[in-house]
DNA sequence: GCGTTTTGCGCAAACGATTGTGTAAATCTC
DNA sequence: GAGATTTACACAATCGTTTGCGCAAAACGC
């Protein structure tokens, strides 16, 4: 009872009609009432007839051969595993399919070899366009790919003047510093991230800002990096408190960071948040489940996701689109 | 300064070359000395170097419509925020990079009605096979695509007797059981996860077994269903609990569900290990980050996901390559 | 009722690769 | 050194679309 599934192509459908390829293909290249422009009502109505008929789905590879548009878009994360990039990619799988574009997507590990490796593969590929989801500040790979005249929007993170779908972290971070001031911290400390990353850099600038304007300013040394999750929290928070110097607050800014920094917090003995408070950032489930519920940062990682698919295809239609800043939300739970 | 980016074809290359495009074709198809088959030592070196020089890649969607082969494998996922299918993915799309195939994934939130829409998507877009890591138990969905002669293999769950590369869930299930049953737990509890997916069916039943042995039966009203993630468990187990009837040990199918579940315990006064012992499944870089570290089963998911990839391989090769079912191996820890 | 416009479609040339077949010249066989 | 074989390529068809151009017949204008 299996169908037959010998793909369907134009001709056969035109052969089986007694009309021309191109009539086939114009008529069914036209949505509703366009397609007058290429035959009869009549003729029109039995073209999809019978396509719909025959199952006829267009070959992608001969359209984009002929068309050299490809409906393809590459996808570069740092990691696919991490929650955040995860959820924008969510997004802009959504998004792009819903635009009867496809994506596909590659982990970087936020090496510059492998992005230009990647990227090179996507352009192989012929894509239509690209999004990062892995720019660093110096946005070197991301300029060689946008001087080859690729179009490409960047999401997560900034860089140089690439158009990007973004949360405002400069004011996330302030957000978090401000909640910190009012609640009379005077000694935070911050896991910074990875410093090539926009995120850690304007988080911590904003937080920085915020402390300052309340007088109070932040040593380099309560400042440390190290990766976006449990264990680079875990390590940074140790580096932290192993020089004797113990905060009243931590501004982790990843909440996987804020969990490896717990669990250091738990080991020493120290209270959260009596004797320092303890602050996340993106809202990840786990940080309303954990045991004492992570106060953190909510940012929109979906519609992020969703909104640079929109600017991409702006950008490919030959505009040229704003960036867009989105805004953050703080969320405050038992940690701080 | 930017490189003229103008696609160089075949074409170009054979007429700057003064030869044809079918001997440069031929001779760039061809690997080391299997070139010599198409042209003289002098030529192939001459072609070679400029096919570089120009930096010559081919389309391949032209190559594709020609060949009818695609490169591309279709890659169908429950969702990838779940840490567990993005390390599958990574295995799959490291390995297919290295095959020198192209990846699409998708997330199917495992809605059959989304399977098909996905599943067709891919078809549509002539992918030379499928991966699920999405299959249910009764795999319907994958017994459509199968009809339809799409070479797929299964990961991460087994259906009927689709080729898959999988952990051995069962054995996994019994590590844990015997694992209680030999520290003295005698009323157990399971968190089972969704009933559709062979994961939880073949770790309860794992699990099941061990006791059984052991002479203690677990109750139908201690095992309970229920999402894969923390919020999940939390409600699993807070159903479980408001039974009235706690258990000694809970074994949850998944190391999000055991968080929320510790959650749930702790909320309780219950204590772990003493009062309920706590296992987890995947070991999931979080389960010896949390405050207590997480007694739970480790299994090969990102060589699960190459296995997959080298296994459609074959397939698609011609080949009937067994199924592979990988070794889980239980890391004891501080919860149970 | 004769030009002019519109309607309704078909022809055929691309797009860039792959690959079966053909064929000169070079090399070998004896 | 004549025939057989091998070497080193070239020709041209083909994959399934898209799209510029062309052209009958019908409809229209006056």
């Amino acid at each position: 009872m299996s169908r037959r599934r010998e793909t369907v192509t134009l001709r056969m459908l035109a052969d089986g009609l007694g009309v021309s390829v191109s009539t086939v293909s114009r008529v069914l290249n036209s949505p509703g009432d366009a397609a007058l422009r290429w035959g009869s009502a009549a003729t029109i109505e039995r073209i999809r007839a019978y396509a719909d008929e025959r199952g006829y789905s267009p070959n992608p590879q001969a359209a984009s051969l002929r068309t050299s548009r490809s409906g393809l878009v590459g996808v570069l994360v740092p990691r696919l595993q991490d929650f955040v990039l995860a959820t924008i990619y969510e997004g802009i799988e959504e998004a792009a399919v819903e635009n009867g574009l496809s994506t596909f997507v590659t982990n970087s590990l936020d090496d510059p070899g492998a992005q230009r490796a990647r990227s090179q593969m996507m352009i192989d590929r012929r894509v239509d366009g690209m999004i990062f989801g892995d720019a660093h500040l110096d946005h070197l790979v991301v300029d060689e790919v946008a001087d080859r005249g690729v179009p490409l929007v960047l999401v997560s993170r900034r860089a140089g003047d690439h158009v990007s779908a973004t949360c405002d972290d400069v004011l996330g971070g302030r957000l978090v510093g401000e909640h910190l001031v009012r609640s009379g911290r005077t000694r935070p400390a911050i896991l910074a991230g990875q410093a090539f990353a926009s995120t850690s850099h304007d988080r911590v600038q904003g937080a920085v800002e915020a402390f300052a304007e309340a007088g109070i300013e932040i040593p380099r040394s309560r400042i440390v990096h190290g990766p976006f999750d449990a264990a680079g929290g875990r390590i940074a928070a140790e580096q932290l408190l192993a020089a004797g110097d113990v905060p009243d607050a931590i501004f982790a800014t990843n909440d996987f960071a804020a969990i490896g920094a717990l669990g250091v917090l738990r080991d020493r003995g120290l209270r959260v948040p009596d004797d320092v408070a303890l602050v996340g950032y993106n809202d990840t489930p786990l940080a309303s489940e954990i045991l004492v519920p992570l106060t953190t940062i909510r940012s929109p990682m979906h519609e992020m996701g969703r909104r640079g698919v929109e600017l991409l295809i702006e950008l490919i239609g030959g505009g040229s689109p704003a960036p867009e800043l989105l805004e953050p939300v703080l969320v405050v739970r038992e940690t701080a």
